[in-house]
DNA sequence: AATATCTATCATTTTATATCAAATTAGAGC
DNA sequence: GCTCTAATTTGATATAAAATGATAGATATT
């Protein structure tokens, strides 16, 4: 049998059991236990499967096999810096408008289920990564899929935000300048509008790489920002501005 | 056996009893107290379950009828086949509303995305199944993630449905008899008669093991059923029965 | 105070990692 | 097509890391 074979039977045979013993697989396939642990290595780094102690396990889709994690790992130090610092912001039993975007999503990764937050978002990749916890109480709005993304779009989106009422939004955006933000997806920007007419706080996630950028649309003025959290490697010139204009700007330091 | 299974299966029993001593579990999963005292410590970090003197118990308890689960391998096979001839029923570029239920998620794992579907689910994990392929338009009902099943629930979910129109819809329950179609989960049966009106054509996945049985909610008569599938299983006399009622009974064989 | 449960520790067992020789495969030259 | 060599893959093994079960002393429950 060739290797490529193999794997895609261990694959296959994962995805019946969901989870299987190193034995029960070199079994199966019929090959040494050394063959299938460096298989079961390929996959994993394919992301299909997860090595356990003793076994593997496919990786549901209740983890995030959206696109992000392999896509932005140039500034992933900065992002995941940025996103503990956006989930210090956040107070106990508060509700909080996440947007999707990845500088969110790593927040969303580090937020603490322990202060028991009402998450709103119409990312599904925030959405499942809370619904394992029944800490979290989670609303997605309604929309169309996004593909690839798992953004949820579209009027019924939009409709959902302008129902909703939150403490906090956590939004991200594809450019900043002092005249204010821009975002570069027309399907977004009306989502995002409700979003931040929702949220009695706005906090936007920014990291240095959108700075002195105009994208396509405008979303909102600086004015109508009440935190920024950025990385240090963001234009002094700029944050200076961006805190003349009232914005409390916070900058997350890389480890 | 491999300490992730059992962290599954400590997790379920509690889901079942509720509560459980250190003994009990150490017993049911055939390990010592101590393993047992480790992965409950595990477990607890995750939030699910809650460590008490002598014991454990989950956090928030919930009717086992949901627990999203395709471990038991027992019935996987006729679900498999379920999910296969229910696949075949669709037509190329119909839309589909698909329910949440474990029966269905088999259908949406064979459904063929060339026939490029229009789907329509308040799954998560339907919806993530999809979400990669861009063949596929999915649209998601808004509402409440109910936790570990990831279905949405509450009234947003109810009025998406209700403001929908599909071909088909793919449903699941947990009983039927001569009389109809029965669901126990009460969040569930009004986004699910939602979900029955909207649809051209209400084809329900319900397997042997859920005939005969009368679950608390009713959902629907037979006369609004068109199609019923199920496995070899199933008894041949209630089979009769609703077939004289006027439903399409479609057995699925296994491989 | 008596009993049960928890925490910390340690020997034992299981699993992982690294390495190497044998087996297999691929390619070059005839 | 065949043979030989080089590269890769495989299975086995020694060593490192981890999980497990048992136990003793500390702590909590009655």
């Amino acid at each position: 049998m060739q290797a490529e074979e193999r794997q895609n039977r261990i694959s296959d045979y994962l995805n019946k059991v969901e989870y299987a013993s190193l034995e029960e697989l070199a079994k199966h396939v019929d090959v040494s236990v050394s063959t299938v642990r460096r298989d079961l290595d390929l996959l994993e780094a394919g992301g299909t499967v997860r090595r356990t102690h003793g076994g593997a396990r496919i990786t549901e889709p209740d983890s995030d096999e959206f696109i992000f994690s392999h896509r932005d790992t140039h500034q992933l130090e900065e992002k995941e810096a940025m996103g503990r610092l956006c989930s210090e912001i956040v107070e106990p039993g508060q509700s909080i408008i996440m947007d999707a975007g990845t500088t969110v999503f790593h927040a969303a990764r580090h937020l603490d289920v322990h202060k028991k937050p009402q998450i709103i978002t119409n990312s599904l990749p925030i959405a499942n990564h809370f619904a394992s916890s029944n800490l979290v109480e989670v609303v997605v709005s309604g929309g169309v899929v996004y593909p690839r993304l798992g953004v949820l779009v579209g009027p019924a989106a939009v409709r959902a935000m302008e129902e909703m009422h939150a403490d906090i939004a956590i939004m991200s955006a594809a450019g900043i300048t002092s005249e204010g933000i821009t975002n570069s997806h027309g399907l977004l920007i009306d989502i995002q509008h409700a979003m931040i007419r929702a949220a009695g706080k706005v906090v936007f996630c920014i990291d240095h790489t959108k700075f002195n950028r105009k994208s396509l649309n405008r979303l909102c003025g600086l004015d109508e920002v009440h935190t920024l959290i950025t990385d240090a490697q963001a234009p002094a010139k700029l944050i200076a501005q961006i805190k003349q204009a009232g914005v409390n700007v916070q900058v997350a330091k890389v480890e």
